[in-house]
DNA sequence: GTACAATCGGAATGGTGATTCCGCTTCAAC
DNA sequence: GTTGAAGCGGAATCACCATTCCGATTGTAC
């Protein structure tokens, strides 16, 4: 059985990084979340063996966030817009959670090798929203996954330090007249 | 009078600090600047107080040939234009040297405080390059310099890591029809 | 209530890399 | 050619953090 102490320390662990990552990004320290968490590092460490790990898990689920998101958009909304609903909310998101950029590497060329899946998943999601919103003649025939994965790095990137106005790269992404 | 040494030294520590900082980024070390430059680290010192100043050195220098460019555009090329070819020239240039995208920092929301007044510069310089294309009707009317710095700092940043379209972000730019 | 294994906390350790120090070397003025 | 100051190299220092260790504590089973 899992002791109660322990289980509500891995919760008030997951909590406080969250918040001090998404704040400082990837330099944050350990000590700090741990004070955060009103816990000692150790305790830090029996859950999540680095700080690599625990960032890891933060990525993990916000990635798989996304993707019901974009399963969601893709079920229920226009395909035409579709995918620029869900380009926008990735900016978005990018701008209030310093990790999510990171998640978007995951998505991206990905700077240290990655496993899960998750990263061909997150791409297969894009690149499906793409086509549908280009057959529905939203999205110009000229750009590929590559070119979109590119953008939404810049903008997720640049949304960490201020405002980015995402619409202006939308309106260069749609079918021109 | 500045010993013959001294200078050529200063001149080999900037030359290798440039290619290494373009190579790595500011995460690159000391030492391997020195090695390549082919002094001791203690030389290196004797030149630039801290990493921090040699870095700022090589970047004030890259943002003046920056402002010089403008300068050149602006008197010489199409007023429709030299906005578009300022804008490219500086993302192609931050996708092959990464002190350059620091540098658009200088020009952006800026970290730590800066001075120079090269930062002020550098923005009236763009700015002046979007107003003239926006009066020649070039580029849409609902933008200003936030929202171009914005995308500025975004393409650069994306560039450092691989491809960027910048013709997608100039067409959502351009006056919408 | 007791026992013991799982957890804790946080001081100590270890690695990395910037910066300092200082005895030695080289320049250039005389 | 001599000499003093400026410059040199690179080993030693310092600071910063992630990670480890271990004696003290706490939860759960009996």
């Amino acid at each position: 059985m899992i002791r109660s102490d322990a289980a509500r320390n891995r919760a008030k662990v997951l909590e406080a990084a969250e918040a001090v990552l998404d704040e400082q990004g990837l330099s944050a320290r350990m000590d700090e979340i741990a004070r955060r968490a009103g816990v000692g590092v150790g305790t830090l460490y029996r859950h999540f063996a680095t700080k690599e790990a625990l960032y890891q898990a933060i990525v993990t689920a916000r990635v798989d966030q996304l993707l019901e998101e974009a399963a969601r958009l893709r079920a229920g909304t226009d395909p035409a817009t579709a995918f620029f609903a869900f380009f926008t909310r990735i900016v978005a998101d990018a701008g209030r959670q310093k990790t999510l950029t990171d998640a978007l590497r995951v998505a991206g060329i990905d700077v240290k090798a990655q496993q899960t899946g998750q990263q061909a998943a997150m791409r297969a999601a894009i690149d499906d929203l793409l086509r549908v919103a280009q057959t529905a003649g939203a999205v110009r025939a000229d750009v590929a996954l590559p070119e979109v994965l590119a953008l939404l790095r810049g903008a997720g990137l640049a949304a960490e330090t201020g405002a980015y106005p995402v619409g202006i790269v939308l309106d260069g992404l749609r079918r021109t007249a």
